[in-house]
RNA sequence: GCGGGUGUGGCGGAAUUGGCAGACGCGCUAGAUUUAGGUUCUAGUGGCAACACCGUGCAGGUUCAAGUCCUGUCACCCGCACCA
């Protein structure tokens, strides 16, 4: 009886399909559980063995929690809008959606082989115009609120995409996609006020279960810091307003720096000495690329404001102006007081420029290198702050600072707004007409979906418009507010708009009238548990719960946050420890494996290739082992016994199985799952027989993780009604987890001299005198003195002797 | 520099409150079955000639007992980074 998992796997997902198996239940009295898995981008090179890894795992959470009596909503969709879609279309002159089309119907299938218990019937497709009206919708929303705006502003530019990028999308000054050159370019853009949810982002993560590294990842990127600002006057009248996170240095301040975009110096500009010099700084920076501005170990550059001075507010000490590029624009309020003794930056820039180091908290050698490490030090030179802690000098400085009205203690984030627009043709249409008498106008929501025009060509202009650009008669249109003339606006949204949201449609997917009913919404929400990678978490993870924190504010959704808990996979990397990538030519397709091994071993070995968080290397010898373990599996029909009962013997291992699968499972261990129930059929075959009973909970338990084999040979061994996927998980006692004899271990000073058998109740008299009956335990205590005697229950006595 | 993480056999990886290091699998060795290869089964498999001894990146410490706790240190990976 060779295992055939072809026509098996196929029989089963026929199955399946065809009875509606996996379908979540609507009005269902039961509790709910929803799983979420990121959904795919539809590239044109099909899967890779990682894509199913993630997939699988909550696959086995699904049909646990099925089995468990939950009703489980296990989605799938399509993450369909971007850039390789539709570059693929301008190379090969295909609309995008034909290319989406196909692509999605490839990894349909690969997917289905996989037999992974998704609700199909609730496929979604965010370039679907169903699915982006409500996308588009949000945004009206966003819009109405005031989070959304435009702005003209330096973008982040991809040199060969020929698009604008969000800051999150630019990795080391290149393009994340496509590791183009990115430089700055001033364009009016949509952006969303996500830094008016920044504390929120960070506050309500006490509410979510979600790794500790994702939640530093992303404090972190918000990058909340406390301080205060503080206000300079110059010697032209002007006020200069600084933020630092240190007032209670402002006695150290030696000098200032502005970015080279500040707008006083244009104020300045007929004052200012040595403005030629100035103007060539700021242009020799505007044309350093993002690559070259964040190049490491580069020497401090920057030029004194000649006929330009500040006065210091605590202590009117005159201080010199300088523009560098090591202060940013884009953050503060882009102008600092430099403090050479406690910063590193600052000394750098003090000892080039010779300028002077005042030392303001005691401790270190502020000559030699600034002194930052200082937080528990005390003040000198500073006036009245003198002999404080650095605590206390900073609220004496703010209260200092509040009261003669020259600064205020203030929050500052990393985090900057989100930039919103895109100049390419495959993304969701921004819904809004520009008019010019009523200015941006939304269109009416009857009006949604504002679909995409079907046009000849996609190509991105080279004056970076949005190739919508061409389309006259779409964008000329009527103003939704005064019926005059308007026109449309040609960029479209990022491909983070869709996945936002996405989790909410799955709720309640073809509803006409609003994103999902507020029934669906009250029942499915929060999603139970989301798996995503990594490299999503300041990106999707961070743009969504942002989006659902809005939602939940103009009452659409339930709940604060949008997932209950987070795990992440780790990545399956080529046989060469590598990176899975076609250039490296190291990409294994699962479409071999099942093929080979089927989607059972496919399946197994994804989860039992090692720990699911941490990366591990595909091998192809190891597969063969989850083959084996499946083939092994299948033969156990071979050794069957009619009884309906769990025999004596097989008590403690199946006891013990249950609680290792059933606990494993929930901590996402799935690799030692799998082990104890590889260690459970070598008990059972070398007991010798297996009866109905127990193996009808074997394939229970293994069902979650090998769900074909185990209901080909429920069926076929006539283990129960209906099929394994309808059965219940099978509970565990712990007092038959025991053996009835446990080894131990007999040391001497804490080495092992000799192991017993005894009951795990043995007593400790019992024990040592067995342990001290052993010829080698007796020859090591011999003619010496018991200082103690250490017995653990079930585990080892030690005998501590001494001469 | 800041934040997070990881170091255990030939390989992937196990190891509850500190309590037998190496579960489970791969690979390897030997034997059986087979015409052969493969498959399957049985036994073995951290090092070493060893029942001694040595072994969880390295150096100390606490303890009857340390992969696990403490102090110091090295290496690697991920994220952020001139963020004031």
């Amino acid at each position: 009886m060779k295992y055939n998992h072809k026509n098996i796997e196929e029989k089963w997902q026929r199955i399946w399909e065809e009875k509606g198996v996996f379908h979540a239940e609507e009005n269902s009295e039961k509790k709910k559980f929803y799983a979420l898995i990121e959904f795919p981008y539809p590239s044109g090179q099909g899967l890779h063995v990682g894509h199913p890894r993630p997939y699988t795992a909550l696959d086995v959470v699904s049909r646990k929690r099925r089995l468990q009596g939950y009703n489980v909503l296990y989605p799938i969709g399509w993450d369909a809008f971007g850039l390789p879609t539709e570059n693929y279309a301008i190379k090969n002159h295909i609309h995008p959606e034909i290319i989406t089309a196909q692509n999605i119907a490839r990894f349909k299938k690969q997917i289905q082989s996989l037999g992974i218990s998704f609700d199909w019937s609730r496929e979604i497709n965010t370039t679907d115009p169903d699915y982006y009206k409500w996308t588009q919708w949000i945004f009206i929303q966003l819009y109405k609120k005031g989070l959304a705006y435009k702005k003209e502003m330096a973008v982040n530019w991809c040199t060969s995409c020929k698009c604008v990028l969000a800051n999150e999308e630019v990795v080391n000054g290149v393009c994340e996609r496509c590791g183009s050159e990115v430089v700055h370019k001033v364009k009016s853009q949509w952006m969303l006020k996500i830094t008016e949810y920044a504390d929120r982002l960070i506050n309500d993560l006490d509410l979510v279960d979600y790794p500790e590294r994702v939640k530093a990842q992303q404090k972190n990127w918000i990058g909340r810091s406390t301080g205060a600002e503080v206000d300079f006057t110059t010697s032209t009248g002007d006020k200069l307003t600084v933020y630092t996170t240190r007032p209670d240095t402002l006695f150290g301040a030696t000098y200032m720096v502005i970015s080279p975009e500040h707008p006083l110096i244009e104020k300045w500009s007929d004052i200012i000495e040595n403005i030629d010099e100035i103007k060539s700084y700021q242009a020799e920076a505007s044309k350093k690329s993002d690559f070259e501005r964040t190049e490491v170990v580069k020497e401090k550059t920057g030029i004194k404001i000649k006929g330009v001075t500040a006065v210091n507010p605590v202590n009117d000490a005159e201080i010199p102006i300088f523009v560098s590029d090591y202060v940013l624009v884009s953050y503060g309020t882009g102008a600092i007081m430099a403090v050479p003794a406690h910063d590193t930056r600052d000394w750098e820039f003090a000892k080039k420029f010779d300028l002077p180091i005042i030392e303001v908290v005691k401790g270190g050698n502020v000559q030699e290198k600034a002194f930052t490490d200082c937080a528990t030090g005390v003040m000198v030179n500073s006036g009245f702050l003198n002999g404080l802690s650095v605590e206390e000098a900073k609220k004496k400085i703010i209260e200092f600072l509040t009261e003669k009205g020259v600064g205020h203690s203030k929050v500052n984030y990393k985090l900057r707004d989100w930039v919103f627009s895109r100049q390419r043709y495959w993304g969701e249409p921004i819904p809004i007409v520009h008019c010019d008498k009523c200015g941006y106008v939304p269109i009416s929501e009857e009006q949604l979906p504002l679909k995409l025009p079907m046009v000849e060509s996609y190509e991105p202009t080279d004056n970076g418009e949005s190739p919508l650009a061409n389309m006259t008669e779409w964008i000329e249109t009527t103003c939704p507010n005064c019926g005059g003339k308007a026109h449309r606006e040609t960029d479209t949204m990022p491909q983070w708009a869709g996945s936002s949201w996405y989790y909410l449609r799955y709720m309640d997917p073809h509803n006409k009238d609003a994103l999902a009913s507020k029934e669906a919404l009250e029942y499915w929400s929060p999603v139970d548990w989301y798996n995503g990678g990594m490299e999503h978490t300041t990106l999707h993870l961070l743009y969504s719960r942002f989006w659902h924190k809005f939602l939940y504010d103009i009452g659409v959704v339930p709940t604060k946050e949008p997932y209950q808990k987070r795990t992440s996979h780790g990545m399956i990397l080529g046989e060469n420890g590598e990176k899975m990538s076609k250039s490296r030519g190291n990409v294994v397709n699962p479409d071999e494996i099942v093929d080979e091994y089927g989607a059972d071993t496919m399946r197994l070995y994804e989860m039992f290739i090692g720990d699911f968080e941490k990366s591990a290397p595909w091998s192809p010898s190891s597969i063969k082992g989850c083959r084996r373990f499946i083939e092994r599996f299948w033969n156990l029909q071979n050794i069957l016994v009619e009884d309906n009962l769990i025999r004596p013997k097989l008590e403690s291992p199946f006891n013990k199985a249950i609680k290792k699968v059933t606990e494993d499972i929930e901590n996402i261990k799935f690799n030692t799952a799998i082990a104890a129930l590889m260690a459970l059929i070598n008990d059972v075959t070398s007991f010798g027989s297996i009866s109905k009973k127990e193996l009808a909970i074997f394939a229970i338990l293994l069902n979650p993780f090998a769900p074909h084999v185990t209901e080909e040979i429920w069926e076929v061994c006539k283990l129960g009604e209906g099929i394994v996927a309808q059965q219940e998980w099978p509970e565990y006692n712990e007092s038959k987890c025991r053996e009835e004899t446990v080894e131990i271990a007999v040391q001497v000073n804490g080495k092992i001299k000799t192991k017993l058998n005894v009951s795990p109740e043995a007593e400790q008299a019992e024990v040592l005198s067995l342990a001290k009956a052993d010829d080698s335990v007796a020859k090591s205590i011999e003619n010496m003195n018991i200082v103690k005697e250490i017995y653990i229950k079930g585990r080892l006595v030690n005998i501590v002797v001494k001469p």
